[in-house]
DNA sequence: CCGGCACGTTGATTCAGGTTAAGATTTCAG
DNA sequence: CTGAAATCTTAACCTGAATCAACGTGCCGG
């Protein structure tokens, strides 16, 4: 957990972003992000509260979720590597409208919304940069999108755990089946149905 | 339909999202779009090939939809100024997933991938440009995702026609069920449902 | 004017998943 | 070690929407 450089996580990734970032405009970024921990069960953003800061996830788990009628639909689970914050509400302007919730300790290297827009005004390539990571959003957001409406759930649940084989390990069922799109009790009715089916069990615990 | 100058509704739009953007990067601009005219019943992106352009609508309409086990399964409808494309394709390079199809003869003006690229080189302000545009879709993306999480069929009816009003007078009522995501009967149960509580009828025709 | 087709409605049946409830199992603090 | 809380499983019953099918109604071309 004791890194030797900070922000290292963060600089891989944007160079392997943007290869041709300079390391005086690196310089310049380095100087207006801050790193913070959070303990397991804090949130990151609050339906009903602006997210001001978009956070980079240097190691933990986040999920993100919408409340339903009192009840919590997981639209997300996120570790690290990757951005965890209502990009919605931080780009809008406006309340957020999921909770982002930590499940183990975490450390993020942020941003504040005002630091950012005053990044893009003086470093040229933070607008690349930018425009990259909103179009992967949009990417990642479509693809899961599209899985929603064309794949079964047993589709989906291959998928997730393909693409986040830790998942299992860290998370509750009852989350996962909730990010399904279904009850606990559904999962584990599909999940036995499953098993019994195949002689060797294909979703495990 | 014989614009006077056929760029306009697309200058328009851009100068509102970047009013800085100088004339002379503009022109620069202006000289790689093209102007492309669709009969109604055409297909602007098929799924399983490359949607290599971006099109910004100057006049007609659009319906955007899945393939699922063989059954449409519409995602958004687009009209006058707004883009339509596979976007998740032409980012990403890869066949598309989804069916743009014209429901209305219709022109748009638009530009190819590589000219993009191109463009975002020559013209500093074209990735700004691009950032605001991605981020926006994905503020769309965001919106759309959470009403299908959080919002009834009849609150997700009501934002639809809330939003663009001019719907059920342009596309059949088969349409909006799929893009609400039930068939044509549970809709029109639905409608008489709520019709005969109020003496005044609120889903119109 | 007629026949066909696209669209909308209505009814009967079916089914996946929700709900409720009760146990079984695991986890963890004290 | 022990008991409470959290999690997972199983079963019985219920419900909303899909499916299948029949039937209007309006529109268009010949």
């Amino acid at each position: 957990m004791t890194d030797v450089y900070k922000f290292e996580k963060l600089k891989t990734y944007f160079s392997r972003l943007l290869p041709t970032m300079t390391e005086e405009s690196w310089k310049i970024t380095e100087n207006i992000l801050s790193v913070r921990t959070f303990k397991k069960g804090e949130f990151i953003a609050r339906g009903g509260v602006l997210c001001d800061h978009v956070s980079f996830l240097n190691y933990g788990l986040a999920r993100v979720y919408y409340l339903v009628d009192g009840k919590e639909k997981i639209v997300s689970f996120c570790n690290e590597l990757n951005y965890i914050c209502d990009y919605e509400s931080f780009l809008s302007r406006r309340p957020a409208h999921s909770y982002v919730q930590l499940l183990e300790d975490t450390e993020v290297v942020d941003i504040s919304y005002k630091d950012l827009q005053m990044l893009y005004q003086v470093v040229p390539e933070a607008n690349i940069l930018g425009r990259i990571i909103a179009e992967q959003l949009f990417l990642e957001m479509c693809n899961g999108t599209r899985a929603e409406v064309k794949d079964t759930i047993l589709e989906r649940y291959s998928k997730l755990i393909s693409e986040q084989p830790w998942l299992p390990q860290r998370v509750p069922q009852y989350m996962i089946a909730s990010y399904l799109g279904i009850t606990p009790e559904a999962f584990s009715r599909i999940k036995s149905r499953v098993n019994k089916q195949k002689e060797v069990p294909v979703m495990v615990d």
